[in-house]
DNA sequence: CCAATGTGCAACTATTTTGTTGCGCATATT
DNA sequence: AATATGCGCAACAAAATAGTTGCACATTGG
């Protein structure tokens, strides 16, 4: 058996990862234009990159750098059809960052939570 | 009276922020060493930039520019003490930016059940 | 076949970001 | 008083980003 199973409580439950993984996640929602097209990725279904440019004011090429940014984050997934390509939303990076958010927000109530039990006595 | 109270069910409830304006705070978490900052002040209270750059590979004024990132979206806040400049995290902003992943998520779930019922049929 | 549509690739520019070094100033410490 | 520590400002340099234009290629529809 490995040293690593039935240890002095072998957490079972996946340590959490190291939050700097979802760095690059972050970087790529801090774009308003990236954040845009998460938004209406997430409302409807797959869509091409001609139908994700057509509202808005940059080229399709800066579009297609975008979604290429997405998706070196993982956060779209692009499939393709005949001459067409469609991009859709992936939602387990996004689901990860939520995570590391709520660690972080975790992390400071805990704090606050030692502090008012410091200053209590 | 201002004619935005009292209105036809006056969304006493604040709207949801347009999304858009996290950008810029997720940019500022889009960051290794921003992202580890933000976990150090969140640990502890106010720390100095001679302390949080200890640990790093960076400068002292490479740790006060991400320091400024980090600030300029509103995720920290500085306070002068003697000739040291400490500085604490700010939890708003964070908890605005988890709001907005959760409700990118919501829109993505509630599509799935959208495609669910419709298959159901 | 021919035209229209949807993409991809490459080159190029402008701006922002990330980091450095060098210096000076203010505050502690001895 | 002299030294050490903490910090700010400015001037760089290198790399990444965001966007453009131009052109070629594939697919679709008359």
């Amino acid at each position: 058996m490995s040293p690593r199973s039935r240890g002095k409580s072998a957490s079972i439950a996946p340590r959490p990862p190291p939050l700097q993984n979802s760095a690059p996640v972050f970087a790529a929602l801090g774009d308003e234009t990236r954040l845009r097209l998460i938004a209406v990725l997430c409302a409807g279904g797959a869509l091409s990159i001609a139908q994700l440019t057509a509202g808005t004011a940059i080229t399709r090429q800066a579009v297609t750098k975008h979604l290429q940014v997405l998706a070196g984050a993982g956060l779209v997934r692009d499939l393709k059809v005949g001459r067409e390509r469609l991009w859709e939303f992936e939602p387990q990076q996004l689901e990860q960052a939520r995570r590391s958010l709520e660690r972080i927000a975790g992390q400071w109530d805990q704090a606050l939570e030692r502090l008012r039990r410091a200053v209590e006595n």
